[in-house]
DNA sequence: TTACTCATATAGATTTTATCTATACTAAAA
DNA sequence: TTTTAGTATAGATAAAATCTATATGAGTAA
């Protein structure tokens, strides 16, 4: 009774912010059931109600609402706290030059990067993975983001993270038998007429790779970039 | 980086309180190679020093001062969600009668329990523990706190939760050949001589139990109650 | 009024983290 | 010197967090 648990705080904390499970699962990067059975421990344990479920979302009770202030200063605190360990870095100047296969993924991390280190300058550099890994490899960037497991080459020399995953999504236009099909399988694209992404895309590579291993093959119609692949498939020229 | 490990924070918090690693552990009732653990994983993870090692002793850094101060809000807001949480029970007035076969272990619990209702009236009835588990049985008793595992007959109808773990100790007095010998094992124990707890004791069924099991056995000499073993161990009849 | 859709809940497996025991190390104290 | 008080390390085990896949259930739209 006497410690509380955190982490079913700070699932509670996030529900609470964004009045949603779902919304607060994409907001701490984990699955929506975490959420659901961490504030279910919570309540749980401590025989309360901090949460109304409705059908179309949750609603915090009165307790709740008094809970939210209490979280509110909690992890305000804990922002301090990694102000302090950050600002004890004491990076206070100097540029960082980041390389990237997709600018879209790295924004969330700048944006965090620059608020804690606004005196750093930051350079973006985009190219395709091979390009930015051998630019990492010759300092010619501090840091890459790509889409693609390191070579053998690179693994004991460059040091890395898992970031994120990201899955890859079939998009089917309103003509094609696949629109709305929830429930497809990889099987059910063999001998598909599709429009792929440029040979070199990592995106496209995983694909192909994982189609070989169901023994399974797809026509490609088409090669666009990913920015014009959305109007291609609207058009109806393939999936 | 976006998230602070909050079971780190509590063990920093433990020792930045008590300036000892040690007495930490014993505040939180965790081992000490936990703290231990605990902290390093903070430093480690933000390359960061929060406590200087000593020969005897630790002390908290500038770093680690600063956090202290942090910490210090946190773990005071999470008393506040605890009394939130309570509170919420709404009980405000009545009576908890708790029975107990040896007060000392129970001291905590009421402790805290007071703090947190201090409307409540507190009763304490002490008595060995097969009669604790009757009473309780019997509705004489709200709540029981004993050293033994519950019988069959109980299983069903009582709840149970494991409160604390307690060591059997050897105690020698000054001539004694076991004085002072911390490597000492059960097999040394063999035909001994042995000034034991009254039978009946659960303290004296969970020793000979395991001497048992390790097919030894000992002399009881004499038969006394808690409170006056420790004189008679200091007059050397035996151990 | 029926089907769909959105959001939450459940089940079961897996991974990660916390924790334990046993023991080694190390500098201050005796 | 030897002892002692405190911290560190290693390896095993237990507990908690998290995932994927899928069910459920109540509004909403056809």
């Amino acid at each position: 009774m006497k410690y509380i648990n955190f982490s079913q705080l700070r699932s509670f904390h996030a529900v609470a912010t964004t009045q949603s499970i779902t919304l607060a699962s994409k907001l701490l990067n984990i699955s929506q059931p975490t959420i659901t059975k961490q504030i279910q421990l919570l309540e749980e344990f401590y025989s309360i109600n901090v949460i109304n479920r409705h059908a179309r979302g949750v609603t915090l009770t009165d307790l709740g609402k008094k809970l939210y202030e209490v979280t509110s200063g909690i992890f305000e605190l804990e922002e301090k706290a990694i102000q302090l360990f950050s600002s004890n870095l004491n990076i206070h100047q100097g540029t960082l030059v980041t390389g990237t296969s997709g600018t879209y993924y790295i924004i969330k991390l700048i944006k965090e990067f620059k608020k804690l280190h606004p005196g750093i300058e930051l350079k973006i550099v985009s190219s395709n993975s091979n390009e930015i890994l051998d630019k990492l490899y010759n300092y010619q960037i501090d840091l890459g983001v790509v889409g693609k497991p390191l070579k053998e080459k690179f693994k004991s020399d460059l040091y890395y993270i898992p970031y994120m995953k990201q899955k890859i999504v079939i998009i089917a236009g309103k003509g094609s038998k696949f629109y709305n099909n929830q429930k497809l399988k990889l099987n059910d694209l063999n001998g598909e007429n599709f429009i792929n992404r440029e040979s070199g895309s990592e995106t496209r590579r995983v694909f192909e790779d994982n189609l070989k291993k169901a023994s399974l093959k797809v026509n490609t119609i088409m090669e666009v970039s990913r920015t014009t692949m959305v109007q291609a498939v609207k058009e109806n020229i393939g999936i």
